[in-house]
Parts: C-alpha cells; sequence; structure tokens
DNA sequence: GAAGGCCTGGAA
DNA sequence: TTCCAGGCCTTC
C-alpha cells in the first residue's frame, strides 16, 4: 500500500537515476487506466526530457520539458521496477513500459489490483484532475495550528478524516494508525473534541512517523518494493499496523482491530484515549 | 458522513 | 466457496 513514504522513496530513487535522461519510448498496455487519452500520452511524451521527479500526496510527477507533468499513482498494488525483458514479458499484471535513453533496462509499471492510474498534464492547474487539484496540504509543510485548524471543527471520527485526501494529503490506513498511536489518540474520537493540545500532539506524531518511514525505505507489507526490487523496512517498527491480538509495545494490553467507515483501525485500547 | 463498488490473490 | 485487504470514486 504506497502511502506518502513509499511515494517519497521511489521519487529520491528515480530521480538519482533519470533525472535528465530523454524518454525515447512509452508502452501503454490496454488495461491499464488512463485520466487521459492513451493517444495524447504517446503522441506527447516519447523524446521528452525529464527534468524532474517530485511527490505530491500519494502521487508521483514526472516533470517533463514543455511544463509536461506526468502522474502516476500506484493504487494499492502498483510497483515501478528497473525490469529486464524476459523478466516481465510473461507477467499479465505489467500494464506499462518506460524507456529511457542511455538506461539499459526499462521502467515497468506493474499493478495486480489495478488500483493504479496515470494522467497527462501541462503547465496549468485547471489541466489537472479533482483528485489532485483538490489535495490538502502535505503534513510536513503545514504548521500546527495550521493543522488544527483544518480538524478543529469536523465531526467525523479523527481516523477517517485522516484518510480524506482532500483534508491533508499523503496519508493512508498504515501511517493514520501509526500516527494516532504515537499521539496516543483513539482512532474513534472526533476532533472537535480534542483540545488543541491534542491536535497539535497528532500532528508531531504524523510527521515523526512520516519522516521516519522514509528513512527507513517506506514499508513492504505485500507488494511495495523499491524500483530496484529491495524492500522498505518500516514495516519492522509498527506498533499497531497489522498487529491486532497482540500485546502492545508500551502497555502490554492486547491491540484491538475495529472497523471504521469499511476500514480497519488497529490501536490500543489503553494507551489511546 | 456512511456504504458499496472496482480489482485480485490469498487466507479462512 | 466466501471473505478480506484498501487505494479512490460514486451514490445515497
Amino acid at each position: 500500500m504506497p502511502e506518502l513514504p513509499e511515494v517519497e522513496t521511489l521519487a529520491n530513487e528515480l530521480r538519482e537515476k533519470i533525472s535528465g535522461r530523454v524518454l525515447s519510448k512509452i508502452i501503454l498496455k490496454e488495461k491499464l487506466i488512463l485520466k487521459t487519452p492513451r493517444e495524447v500520452i504517446e503522441k506527447k511524451l516519447p523524446g521528452k526530457k525529464l527534468v524532474g521527479i517530485a511527490r505530491r500526496g500519494k502521487f508521483l510527477r514526472f516533470d517533463f520539458d514543455g511544463a509536461l507533468a506526468f502522474w502516476i499513482h500506484l493504487g494499492m498494488t502498483g510497483q515501478l521496477l528497473w525490469l529486464k525483458e524476459q523478466d516481465f514479458k510473461n507477467d499479465l499484471h505489467v500494464h506499462a513500459i518506460l524507456f529511457f535513453e542511455d538506461i539499459p533496462e526499462p521502467l515497468v509499471f506493474r499493478d495486480i489490483r489495478k488500483f493504479g492510474s496515470f494522467c497527462l498534464t501541462n503547465g496549468s492547474s485547471s489541466s489537472l484532475p479533482e483528485g489532485i487539484r483538490l489535495l490538502g496540504p502535505e503534513p510536513s509543510e503545514i504548521k500546527n495550528e495550521a493543522f488544527a485548524n483544518l480538524f478543529r471543527h469536523r465531526k467525523g471520527r479523527i481516523k477517517s478524516l485522516l484518510l480524506n485526501q482532500k483534508l491533508l494529503a499523503g496519508l493512508g490506513n498504515i501511517y493514520a494508525d501509526e500516527s494516532l498511536f504515537r499521539a496516543g489518540i483513539d482512532p474513534r474520537r472526533r476532533p472537535y473534541r480534542l483540545s488543541r493540545q491534542k491536535l497539535i500532539a497528532l500532528h508531531r506524531a504524523i510527521c515523526d512517523t512520516l519522516q521516519e518511514a522514509i528513512r527507513q525505505g517506506g514499508s513492504s507489507i505485500d507488494d511495495y518494493l523499491h524500483a530496484d526490487g529491495s524492500r522498505g523496512s518500516f514495516q519492522n517498527f509498527h506498533r499497531v499496523y497489522g498487529r491486532a491480538g497482540e500485546p502492545c509495545s508500551v502497555c502490554q494490553a492486547p491491540l484491538r482491530q475495529i472497523r471504521l467507515a469499511a476500514r480497519s483501525a488497529c490501536f490500543c485500547p489503553t494507551c489511546q484515549k
């Protein structure tokens, strides 16, 4: 499940390897989800120089010459891997192949569940699809006060709100659960009833968790891999996510799993109030 | 704001 | 055989 730290890791690695290279060829298979017509992408991208790679929320953005931005969302199971032809030619889950000049192996987009998508935009913000244009702020780029204000009057469950990309960009199930644990907040709490102090503590916890996860190269649970095929290691440091029934690392009480808005939520009933 | 749908592989 | 995982979107 690529969330902010996983996409950030990928962006950093890819930038180092292919920034400044020319995209020589792109193959888009039939089942790939495209938010821009296939012909447009095939006509505009080849021959363009990649001038940079960035992350916005859970989106990866390839910036090309001529103010073209190529957006990749990995969905749940999307992967970007450097692979040799013989290693993917019979792979049914490969949906796109990108070739760069002077790079021997192509960059392959693999996605088992097909929740990932591609999109090509020009420089204007009006060309952005809503899913990108309406993204909330990056957690590390807002101040405590602004963060608290985002949630202050909200009546929904804090966990569900943290997953809302329009409010705050980049968190998914893993990092929402982990951050709430660190902040000592029960995922079912309603933010308008939380103190300002508590909201600020949550902001701190989110920033710390994300930063540590990036340092560990993200979490590799089911599908996430770095572009060279190696695994992240933050899964070894999860304190609640995927650990229902295990003892809490702080108080030894068994961790609980509940469902919140059709999503699982793991937490410690003793430490999180 | 809640719930269901898309999708597939793996577990129950 | 059914259910669950969860990115995001649509519908109620």
